[in-house]
DNA sequence: ACATATGCTGAGGTTACCTCATCATGAGGG
DNA sequence: CCCTCATGATGAGGTAACCTCAGCATATGT
């Protein structure tokens, strides 16, 4: 009785049940991350150091969709955490290579574990039939 | 290739697919919206405005789930763009009814009428069964 | 060798939130 | 009637996660 009353706004009750959705699993992740004070852009960014290991800035901005600058500044917060280090690209003079730390690499391991329970805890309440529906028309929607 | 060739991680693959998802339609929203110049929060805030008229701060607050303080704001934008009033609330001296100026209730109008379009669009590429069962999963995990 | 492109980062801006403090008004009790 | 306490809005100031634009160093192609 609140909103989507209106006829036929089949459509954009989905698209809220979606950003309901969406929001429960953004608190979730949220909640995951907080033993380790880290915020989810740098733990995007531990992720994708954790599976390509050492990588320019710029590259890490690709695989993050972000802006170059705006990597650098996520570099610069995980590097005061000593998350990660910065070191010479011997390549190219111009460039720096990120990599993660021993300390890095044990919160990366981590969060990544944490995440998979915390995934398998939200959509584990879906049988396998549903996870694998769900699964395919989120891929149709997503192309 | 990219990242979730990790083995067993079909869940955290879930994840990321509906993560793309939602940034896809995070991104036509933007789009659909581009015409008024108005940001997402500010046609939320409209979006509540159109369907309960005219409401205090704190009450919009509560249908935004933002912080009073944060209402304050967006009524402050949408007044700079002279689609909302402030007025005293007669029941109560300490208090404002926030209300549609004609001009904004054109904008409310047109904005929920293109948003209607783009979520049409946007699952559209669903047939019938599809968008039930999205609907049915997705209000599952919602709970 | 020189113009142009590339890699990073400083400076400064934006959006959408937040908390905390302040001030006016309302409501209940003694 | 006064006094305390709660409530409504807002000023001040802060944060996260982005952005663009400039500038500098280095690389690359002709």
């Amino acid at each position: 009785m609140t909103a989507d009353t209106t006829g036929s706004a089949d459509d954009e009750s989905l698209a809220e049940t979606f950003w309901g959705v969406a929001s429960r699993l953004r608190q979730q992740t949220r909640e995951s991350l907080a033993p380790w004070d880290i915020t989810p852009s740098q733990s995007r960014a531990l992720g994708v150091l954790g599976r390509h290991g050492e990588v320019r800035p710029s590259t890490l901005a690709e695989h993050l969709r972000i802006a170059p600058r705006s990597a650098t500044e996520v570099v610069d917060d995980l590097q005061a955490r000593g998350l990660v280090e910065r070191r010479p690209d011997p390549a190219d003079r111009r460039a720096t290579l990120v990599a993660l730390t021993e300390e890095g690499n044990r919160v990366s391991a981590a969060i990544r574990t944490a995440r998979r329970a915390e995934a398998d805890r939200f959509f584990g309440h879906l049988d396998d039939a549903d996870r694998a529906e769900l699964a395919r028309i989120l891929r149709t929607l997503r192309a």
